[in-house]
DNA sequence: GTCCATGCAAACAATTTGCAATGCA
DNA sequence: TGCATTGCAAATTGTTTGCATGGAC
C-alpha cells in the first residue's frame, strides 16, 4: 500500500468517527508510518521536537498513538516499562523476540504456535481474542560480545 | 515439598547472599506460599493488614516480592497494569490465559508451544532465555453471561 | 457556529528510592 | 557492633485527564 493510499484509509477513519484531520494527527501518522523500527511514545515525541512541523504537545501524542491502536494502524507490544508502537499496514501478524542485553527487537511468525495457542484455549473454554507472545534472549552481537568480555 | 523444606530453603538462599530474615520476610513469604492464587503486591499488602502478624509495609512488600522473584521462588504476570505473582515451588512451567471480561487467570501447559519458541529464537540467531506468552480471550462463564445479556 | 482537538499542567497508578531509625547475626 | 532492613514520605516513570483556548468542518 502506497503512502496515498494509506493517508486515505486514515481520513476515511477518521471521518467514520466524525473526528477531525489535524495538522498534528497527520503529522503524527505519517511518522509513525515513515519509520520501520518499533518506537515508543517519548520517542516519536522528540522526533516531532527536532523534526519540522507543526508543534504536537505530549498529550496529543498520547492521544493519537491511542487512537492509531483503535483504527488498527498500529499495534502496541509491551516491554515491561514502556508501551513501544509499529505501524501494521501491510505488515502480517507476527511476534517478537527481545534481545535483554542491547533491546534489539526481532520478528518471527509462527502459524504452528498459533494454532496450538487456539486449541489450549479452546481446551480450557476460553474463546481466544488476542495474544502476546515475547521470547526474551541474547542477540547473536550479544551472545559474542559477552562471549570475548571474558 | 512441604513448609518446612520451602522454610529452609528460603533460609538457606538469604544466608547465602548475606541477608537477613526478618519476621516481615518470613511473613511474606510463608503468605505468598499459602494461597494458589495469583496476587498483586497490593493484594498481598491488603492481606498483611488485615491478618495478624508483624506488621509490613508497602514498600517491604515491593522489595521482598521483587527478592523472591531473584531467588526464583516466586514469577511475575505482567497483566497490562499490575504485576501479580504466584508461587513457583512444586509449579512446573506454564503459561496463561486471562479473561478479558473478569480478569480471571486460567494456566495451561503445552510443551509443543516451548520446543517451537526454541527453534524461532535460534532461526534468528537468539539464545532463549525466558517468555512470556499470554492469551487474551473470554472465559466460558463470561461468555455465557455476554450471550444471555442480549 | 458547533463540536472536537490541542496544550498545559496537574493528576494518576504502580513502583522505587533516600534517609534516619531499628534490629538481626 | 556493623551492616542489612524497615517505615515513611517523597520521588519516579509512563501515561491520562480537566479545562480553557483554538481550530476544523
Amino acid at each position: 500500500m502506497n503512502q496515498n493510499a494509506i493517508d486515505r484509509k486514515f481520513e476515511s477513519y477518521l471521518r467514520s468517527r466524525s473526528l477531525k484531520l489535524t495538522p498534528q494527527r497527520r503529522r503524527i501518522f505519517e511518522r509513525a508510518f515513515a519509520t520501520h523500527q518499533h518506537f515508543s511514545a517519548e520517542t516519536l515525541y522528540a522526533w516531532m521536537a527536532e523534526e519540522d512541523g507543526p508543534r504536537v504537545s505530549r498529550a496529543t501524542v498520547y492521544r493519537t498513538l491511542a487512537l492509531l491502536e483503535e483504527g488498527g494502524f498500529v499495534e502496541s507490544l509491551d516491554t515491561g516499562g514502556e508501551l513501544v508502537y509499529e505501524h501494521i499496514l501491510g505488515h502480517g501478524h507476527h511476534d517478537h523476540l527481545i534481545c535483554v542485553d542491547c533491546g534489539r527487537i526481532a520478528e518471527f511468525r509462527e502459524p504452528r504456535i498459533e494454532e496450538l495457542q487456539e486449541q489450549a484455549a479452546r481446551d480450557k473454554g476460553f474463546t481466544l481474542l488476542s495474544h502476546s507472545l515475547r521470547l526474551m534472549g541474547r542477540c547473536g552481537a550479544c551472545a559474542r560480545s559477552a562471549a570475548s568480555d571474558r
